[in-house]
DNA sequence: TCTCTTATGAGACTGCAGTATCATTTGTGC
DNA sequence: GCACAAATGATACTGCAGTCTCATAAGAGA
């Protein structure tokens, strides 16, 4: 069944990510226009929009992390600290190298870029919400318990600076840092 | 000097405001257009542009509590997260119930649609590296310091998260509560 | 090769944000 | 009341995202 065509459309919707990306870096998400996108990936505007509705679909993203899935099997007599680390860890270890390093770029720009957090805030308005329900009953309180709260955003806020950190330096290992930060809260955040 | 032609100003800078907001609320941010705010504040397109620069500009904050200078005020001894903790309550100590309440439902909106986070999040790329950059000076070491960098992000996720409790609940006192969200950090966010 | 289906291109069109110009109104100082 | 400066309104304009229509090109299957 992989015809030609199918073929040739993986091809243009490659082309048109790429060439997409590379004009952000040179020039700014919202200071490239789709007619820019579009020539520089040698199709016409009217392709574009059949190939990605919005701007924005070009760059959110798809599925986080099986983050959840490996929230929940964590044992459950860890701290919600570690429960979040261990979890951000197994998360990224069922991901293969050629997974994160694919992913990284469209990923970190996403996070990166103001319009883009936004985009991204609009498709996953569960995601902080189900986390604190995990971690609620794991440690058998309410969802909207502050202390939840506090330690969902302080763990969200250290891997958003983090990542942060992997978008100015691809070079760096974004899982292994991840990991380190969150080891860093987990102990106080002492110097 | 307080002539009827600033009076009027004021009046009008008011009106757009709260004409805005109430359309916010009732039909969206994004689906509310320039031209039916200007209909409903009776002003003209051209005159909101005039005391508007951009639709944005209606709910970033124009600037935060001067947590800059208070945090810069704190005993140096303090460890990092402790000294936040008390440059945010200093800096609410600063602003009278009034101005709280005045700017707690435009702040609270700001940080609650999605749009408005990452205009907010434009307007504040400073703010963050600023922030770094002090608690670096105090602790004698680079800004880069990936230490710092989980300070600030774990300060910063716990404050919106409480934020946005703050949010959904009016009548809950915001800064007494970001402060006990900061001192449950600082105490080891145990359960 | 011939037919059918599907992707594409071209171009016009809408809606909205933001800009620019210029005439008109409306406070202000005298 | 008068002359000046400032705020306003009307209007036309640009630029870009996203939609729509229709003709053409190109792969699929016979």
């Amino acid at each position: 069944m992989s015809g030609l065509r199918e073929r040739k459309k993986v091809k243009t919707r490659e082309s048109i990510l790429r060439e997409a990306f590379r004009l952000f870096r040179e020039r700014g998400y919202s200071a490239t226009t789709i007619e820019q996108i579009a020539e520089a990936a040698e199709v016409s505007r009217a392709t574009f929009f059949r190939y990605f509705p919005t701007k924005e679909d070009l760059v959110t993203l798809d599925h986080f992390p099986p983050l959840i899935e490996a929230l929940k099997a964590q044992p459950p007599a860890a701290a919600p600290v570690s429960a979040l680390r261990g979890a951000f860890r197994t998360a990224f270890a069922g991901l293969s190298a050629e997974e994160i390093a694919a992913g990284h770029a469209r990923e970190v720009f996403a996070a990166t870029v103001p319009e883009l957090v936004a985009a991204n805030l609009r498709k996953s308005p569960g995601l902080i919400r189900q986390v604190g329900e995990i971690l609620a009953a794991r440690a058998g309180c309410r969802p909207d318990d502050p202390r939840i709260r506090n330690v969902v955003g302080a763990v969200l806020g250290v891997v958003a600076m983090t990542w942060m950190r992997w978008a100015q330096d691809p070079a760096m290992d974004g899982p292994a840092e991840i990991d380190r930060s969150l080891a860093h809260l987990e102990s106080g955040l002492n110097l």
